[in-house]
DNA sequence: TATTGTTATACTCTATAACTATA
DNA sequence: TATAGTTATAGAGTATAACAATA
């Protein structure tokens, strides 16, 4: 009847489950999905303007200085002075916002083996495997649709 | 060096892919994640009041009253009076909303179609397996972790 | 007394537009 | 003239608390 869309279901509920998994951790701590989003490319990116992290996260200058406004407040982030543009500030982490990341990444990493524990190697390289082709699919399939006027054919 | 969370970081790209997918059919037509996650549900549970569409969502009465609110200024569902309790109201699907709900079900599963039509038989069965595994892997960190006073042991 | 839905209030994420200070 | 960041304004999702009508 309704078994059609059996593999979306299950991909759905793995990002359904991800989502939860990853809100747990920020409750109570001043972080949320995107401010937490900001920290994680921030370390990525090393101190950075808020022009630089509006485009890496695709959001509007406006949304990151409110973004940049909280985490600043609860201290994970300074403000500094751009050394060479004074139009500019440079966003950096704390040592608590370091401190932060690297929970967080350890706490990926724990999730990491608690998944591949349950798998032997075959069937860990089955899953990656067919989710790696899922993935092109996917990037297939947003190419496609994108923008109105595509012309992929 | 960062290659420590291969499978996590693959789960997770689907999951954003996944949620780009979702979002992309709802622009301009009056419709977002939540108001859409609130049809779904409401085409699922048949003509429901708001108090069990809150629990089945899990968010606050409050919340529903807005989502509906805007779900029926776009006409894609009707209150109608409880026909035994005078307190509460029956949310429906309008013809406008039912069609809106069977097209989002086509797209799923040409969405499913995309996917299993790259996989052989074989792959499919593995990849199958394998999420199956990750999702009870999840809902068991899930379990262990969630409220503080557990008692899963 | 308990429940249904609402009004009141507040916080967060998001966007566009106008404005300031600097390039 | 263009760019970086801010203030102003607005819409959407979410929550709690207080309140009215009804069970």
């Amino acid at each position: 009847m309704a078994d059609d869309v059996l593999l979306f279901d299950r991909l759905l509920e793995v990002a359904v489950l991800l989502q939860q998994d990853m809100d747990r951790s920020l409750t109570g701590i001043g972080l949320t999905t995107a401010r937490t989003h900001l920290l994680w490319e921030l370390n990525r990116l090393g101190p950075s303007t808020q022009q630089a992290l509006a485009t890496t996260l695709g959001v509007s200058p406006r949304n990151v200085t409110g973004l940049v406004d909280a985490l600043e407040r609860h201290g994970y982030v300074d403000r500094q002075p751009h050394p060479s543009d004074r139009r500019a500030v440079l966003v950096v982490l704390t040592d608590d916002g370091s401190r932060t990341i690297a929970q967080m990444q350890q706490d990926r990493r724990a999730v990491e083996l608690a998944l591949v524990d349950g798998l032997d190697e075959i069937e860990l390289g089955h899953l990656t495997h067919g989710l790696d082709k899922v993935i092109a699919c996917l990037h297939d399939l947003m190419g496609e649709a994108g923008p109105p006027a595509g012309g992929t054919r």
